[in-house]
RNA sequence: CGGGAUGUGGCUCAGUUUGGUAGAGCGUCUGGUUCGGGACCAGAAGGUCGCAGGUUCAAAUCCUGUCAUCCCGACCA
């Protein structure tokens, strides 16, 4: 490719509506531009990266034993109501109406399209197990997409659905998909954890996120060091501390803490710290109100309690229904005497002497134990996991990172196939739903994950096996023969050789070809002045190191496969 | 959906308080000088100031409405 006649129209400044690093050089490098809030442009740079990375993860799917199948983005309402998602799926849907007035959605995913599209062509065991994949574009009326291709309204997945006759079956699926997805980021040169993850309202048994590791994502893991532990802090589990607080049980005590509501400032004006503390949090489970009592340092995992509780709706309490079941509202709420079932966290059961509410406005109690001030309908782990909490496998001490979500998987059971009557017949003759699974890789997602994790100040390198282009060649100045000759002398060798290749002939100075190259990313950069080329020599030099290399001409191929490792 | 902010040439922004008919830098085009890390000189093109109303002799500027974009929040009281 001639840059000359290349379509990436760089920028030199920072477009303001960019936060995060990918956005930001994203944009400057001419790889994607906003069509509208959440839905972006992929221009030819982007579009190469994007190819890519769908290349890989095709061979891969493909090597795990799927095929890959196209379906469509305009779904009818019909096959939603048939799974109960038309009316769960809410406000993140894209709807709209054809002129007949009917109903239809853009797919945000297409676990019913497959279903249905099974159901009605594979009727026996014999016909079992079966992957089938797309890789296509979703659409979700984000409520508030942000961080550009990271959280968009539309994006590109490929997502892949297993069906099998049984659970054995599903276990085998699932670890091919497992072990085709490490391949995948494996081969997409990123840095990645896999962790468990919470299978939640989608049901099934087990799930794991592929998590590529950056500061700047939006989830957060918990992992040890020691073993393979690794989890999303939504799934992490946290022990029950070993230690038990011994001292002895102070009588009880209410004192008035007039305007002191968040724990915090409760903190603050007994001169206790948060972790001698204990937050009630009051919800509403199915209807019914309910309260949850952790330590004033910790954060509530809703995902655990709603599966303790087995609830399908769960949310905070207004504060109206609170005042409903007590005589306080938010900041001087505590479990004891409070009409409502009350759930304690672990840590919880092992503290003496604590501070909560009273369950009046103005007032806190001391000195609250557990047992003999109140009794919990239940104790759990209701808590987020922080850095230093034990690993529940080996008990070291775990670390947290945050990171962002490019793959998940999913064992999903019957949950679709019987909502949907989708069956087949087995062995005996029996009707029996499809057991299934689903498995996503963000495509987009991953090319900014890829970014977010490898750039300088200078802008972004690309991993070798998704770079737009792998070499970019710059004569330090076109208008010398002598180096432009050369220069295409180097190009038509390395073209021939299959190596994908940018010819810098624009009529620029130096610098502002240095600075694109590097904003772009490419890989390796061949340098061609008028120095080196006297000893028929020319630099050549690694994005991602800061010296050059001086090889003779004819060296030239050789040197860039080696530095490919190709 | 709440809170905040912003919409002025392709990009970054000034001008708005105190109304007088639009600016800078970058980018683009032409010519020249340059030429190893975003050059310099000279010239040029390019804007119904988001949109719609209103006030006024006069509106980018004031008022009302509306649309869009971005940030924070929408679970930790």
């Amino acid at each position: 490719m001639k840059y000359s006649e290349l379509f990436c129209p760089t920028l030199r400044e920072v477009p303001s509506e960019a936060e995060v690093v990918s956005h930001q050089l994203l944009l400057r490098a001419g790889f994607i531009r906003k069509t509208t809030a959440g839905v972006y442009t992929y221009m030819p740079l982007a579009q190469r990266v994007l190819r890519k990375i769908m290349n890989i993860i095709r061979e891969e799917m493909d090597r795990a034993g799927a095929q890959e199948l196209l379906m469509p983005i305009i779904q009818p309402r019909e096959l939603w109501e048939q799974s109960g998602r038309w009316a769960v799926y809410g406000e993140e849907m894209f709807r709209l109406k054809d002129r007949h007035n009917r109903d239809f959605a853009l797919g945000p995913t297409h676990e019913e399209l497959i279903t249905s599209l099974v159901n009605a062509d594979v009727h026996s065991y014999r016909d079992l197990p079966l992957m089938l994949y797309q890789i296509q574009n979703k659409y979700r009326d984000e409520i508030r997409p942000r961080f550009g291709l990271m959280r968009g309204r539309e994006f590109i997945m490929k997502d892949l659905y297993s069906f099998d006759a049984d659970y054995e079956g599903l276990d085998v699926s699932y670890n091919k998909m497992y072990e085709a997805y490490k391949r995948v980021f494996d081969r997409l040169n990123l840095k990645y954890r896999v962790v468990e993850a919470d299978s939640g309202a989608i049901g099934g048994s087990e799930s794991h996120e592929f998590v590529v590791l950056a500061d700047t994502g939006e989830s957060e893991i918990v992992f040890c060091d020691n073993c393979d532990y690794a989890a999303n802090v939504e799934k992490a589990s946290c022990l029950a501390p070993k230690e038990e607080d011994t001292s002895p049980l102070l009588d009880l005590e209410k004192i008035a803490t007039p305007g002191q509501k968040t724990i915090e400032e409760v903190a603050r004006f007994l001169g206790l710290p948060a972790s001698r503390h204990v937050k009630t949090l009051l919800y509403k489970a199915d209807g019914e109100i309910i309260a949850v009592v952790i330590r004033g340092d910790r954060e509530l995992n809703e995902t655990k309690l709603k599966n303790f509780l087995h609830c399908t709706h769960l949310a905070m309490a207004e504060e109206n229904e609170v005042r409903k079941i007590c005589a306080a509202g938010f900041g001087s709420l505590g479990p004891v005497g409070l009409p409502c079932k009350v759930y304690a966290d672990l840590e919880v059961a092992r503290m003496r002497n604590f501070v909560c509410g009273a369950n009046e406005d103005g007032f806190h109690l001391i000195n609250v134990n557990m047992g003999r001030d109140f009794v919990p309908e239940a104790v759990a782990d209701l808590r987020n996991a922080v850095k230093g909490d034990k690993c529940p496998v080996c008990g070291k001490e775990l670390e947290v990172q945050r990171g962002i979500e490019v793959g998940h998987i999913f064992k999903l059971g019957t949950k679709y196939s019987e909502a949907m009557g989708a069956t087949f017949l087995d062995q005996d003759g029996k009707e029996k739903p499809f057991i299934m699974g689903c498995y996503g890789i963000g495509v987009s997602r991953t090319m900014a994950a890829a970014v977010e994790q490898n750039h300088d100040e200078d802008g972004i390198i690309w991993p070798v096996p998704i770079a737009p282009y792998q070499v970019i060649i710059v004569p330090v100045n076109i208008k010398d023969a002598e180096l432009r000759v050369v220069a295409e002398e180097i190009y038509k060798t390395l073209l021939a050789a299959g190596i994908e290749v940018i010819l810098d002939d624009r009529d620029e100075r130096a610098g502002v070809k240095f600075k694109d190259a590097d904003l772009i990313g490419i890989p390796v950069r061949i340098t061609i002045g008028s120095k080196s080329l006297k000893e028929n020599k020319v630099e050549i030099k690694k994005r991602w190191e800061k010296d050059a290399e001086l090889v003779a001409v004819s060296e030239v191929l050789a040197k860039v496969k080696d530095f490919l490792n190709i």
